[in-house]
DNA sequence: GCTTTAGTACTACACTTGTAGCAGTTGGCG
DNA sequence: CGCCAACTGCTACAAGTGTAGTACTAAAGC
């Protein structure tokens, strides 16, 4: 809870590349060339741009070791979530979650089994 | 069901814009330019550049009625809110919408109350 | 020690978005 | 019939993004 309300918005490849900070924690430009490397090809100075523009944007960090940086994550994929999600309902549904749920239940991207086990989670929840 | 399902990404001017449209069916820049007065100051010729671009998008059409342009809209709301909800959920929980549920859950952007509200409208459609 | 190589620094370029000015046209009013 | 106001057409420009090349430096191999 350290962290102010900012908002943070990422395209769909810095959030990939954000991924692969988060998963490994400590990260060279090399591991996440290699890491996205399936998915996209992309070059070793594109990739090097990339975490510099979000270090830039201050959700990395970097520290050099030897001829080579390592970064960190200045942001945590929760609070990216929550900053997105709450973006999107913002702009889309007013502001009201609610809707988003509407929203899920009514696209049917969201089924009874779904409901059933968020239904559990939240139960739980209130138990803890 | 007419519509393939295209990628549609709208910023938040955008879907302001579009917003409008939606609610008035038929719309000049004019009609535009004064429905977003309040919250942006916008000038003529750049609520002009944002139709003119959605046009191009094919997100709208337009219709000439003697001087000036009628827009209407190709895409509905709730496509667009199909869309953008499913590419949130793609990059931000892998295409996971249960995910999405959970994290609402867990950030307390739902309440109970909320989740209560859900199950009901769910009755309603398991029964119809 | 000199060459290959890994790695960063800087630059670039096309596209989208937010924002708007200026120029040109046309319809309406006097 | 001519001028003003409304409206579009075209152009522009700064940021941000996706993508990467070139240049330079330092490390490592032989």
């Amino acid at each position: 809870m350290a962290k102010k309300n900012r908002k943070i918005a990422l395209s769909e490849l810095q959030l990939a590349v954000m991924r692969v900070v988060w998963t490994r924690g400590e990260t060279t430009i090399a591991d996440v060339v290699s890491d996205l490397e399936r998915k996209r090809g992309l070059a070793h100075t594109t990739v090097a741009t990339l975490l510099l523009r979000l270090e830039k944007r201050g959700l990395l960090s970097k520290r050099r070791e030897g001829r080579a940086y390592i970064y960190s994550a200045l942001v945590s994929e929760a609070e990216v979530k929550r900053s997105m999600v709450s973006d999107l309902v913002a702009s889309l549904f007013q502001g009201d979650s609610q809707e988003l749920l509407a929203h899920l239940v009514r696209s049917e991207e969201v089924t009874s089994a779904d409901l059933a086990k968020i239904k559990a989670k939240l139960k739980e929840s209130d138990r803890g």
